[in-house]
DNA sequence: TGAAAATACGATTAATCCATCGCGTTTCCT
DNA sequence: AGGAAACGCGATGGATTAATCGTATTTTCA
């Protein structure tokens, strides 16, 4: 699970009729159904050919070994949360530390919705960490965090806006797949989103005093 | 993973002579040496043995399954950070604040330290975490956390308070995890450590201000 | 000292799983 | 239609691993 020999991940082949783009589609429908329902150590490619209705072989077409369908599903998992982070945080018609609030409580929410196959994801991730493919998956939404930042820090230095963006940003993700991992109420999920948000709101208010004493 | 059937991790066997006791001392240190210089997936009872320069069947001995050696691993260092938890944060020399920042810079740091092993104790997590002995690892942590909220803000209501306990304590974990899994100079330690301490500061100091305005 | 208890050993078993390969079937295109 | 390409199949190989059990060795203690 070190990836000391950095799996290839790449797609042996692109579903060119009909059928096949079908059989791809239910082989990501049960991944994610065997995820939720078995757990990462019972993610097996046979397990999940089954839940298909597919065989193994046919598998093997699509996906040229068992990290690459969970790479997949993480991929497509990431570039979800990262729409949403680009409506929730460039959306004009908010101040910035509005927008991050309700960005806190989105992404939290999400996170604890599919819970079980975000775990378990979460679980497999030594399996498809370390590919090649996998170090630019973020660089969009690192992006995005980094200009709003400016926008709700204009006056801080770049180092310090720097800092306090990958520290937000880690602590969203981290936090939130922590939180997720015991089952919560709506009421704490909200309770907890807020306290998140307004540990985010004083950190970067204090920030922006800090750099800009009223004259 | 999902620990369906929740391993049982007692002990099998107490080391009463001397020279079990050493086997053990040998297990417990060769599973150190295989999780980080192998990885997770690697780490085998056959391996740890071997490097432990002890034969397969003694470690079924002490060890009742693998699980159960990574549990030990995981326990013995959470009591090692409970230790620095409360010599820390029970340090009635300095005021709390500055205590709380003292245990980030040293929690950050104890994680970076031997960052590969706790990697790989991490990825470890799904073989041992839903083992019944592990609910209550947590609790003496927990606790100690919860005293030093009541000091640093005596006057917040109870519920905003705890709800704060649970975020920060999270966000060490769960932060200090992330953070240390890529390799970071000590430059870039103390002031991620820094920038963690400002944000829990910012948020307890608004906490107690909105509580107790100036009369 | 000598027997019983504790300890140490490692070949072996039983299970699991990833991935391939050769062959049959369906679809496409001219 | 009919050949070619794409697709689909699943038995099977090859490898790994957790854990056991019968036996040999060492320690204890009466």
């Amino acid at each position: 699970m070190t990836g000391r020999h950095a799996p290839r991940i790449s797609v042996r082949k692109q579903p060119s009729q009909a059928r096949s783009a079908r059989l791809v589609a239910a082989i990501l429908d049960a991944a994610v159904h065997v995820l939720a329902e078995e757990g990462a150590a019972r993610f097996t490619t046979a397990r999940v050919a089954e839940r298909a209705g597919v065989s193994i072989g046919s598998l093997y077409q699509y996906f040229p070994n068992k990290a690459a369908i969970l790479f997949r599903l993480q991929t497509d998992e990431w570039r979800e949360t990262t729409g949403m982070l680009r409506d929730i945080l460039e959306d004009g018609r908010h101040p910035p530390l509005q927008r991050l609030r309700r960005l806190v409580h989105a992404f939290i929410r999400s996170e604890c919705a599919e819970a079980s196959v975000r775990m378990a994801l979460s679980d497999a991730a030594p399996l498809y960490r370390d590919a090649p493919e996998a170090a630019g998956v973020r660089q969009a939404a690192d992006c995005i965090i980094a200009r709003f930042m400016r926008e709700a820090l204009p006056d801080v230095p770049d180092a310090t806006r720097d800092l306090a963006g990958e520290l937000i940003a880690t602590t969203f993700g981290a936090v939130g797949r922590e939180f997720s991992q015991t089952p919560r109420t709506d009421a704490q999920i909200t309770a907890y989103a807020d306290a998140m948000a307004d540990m985010f709101t004083a950190y970067l208010t204090r920030l922006a005093k800090e750099t800009e004493p009223r004259p």
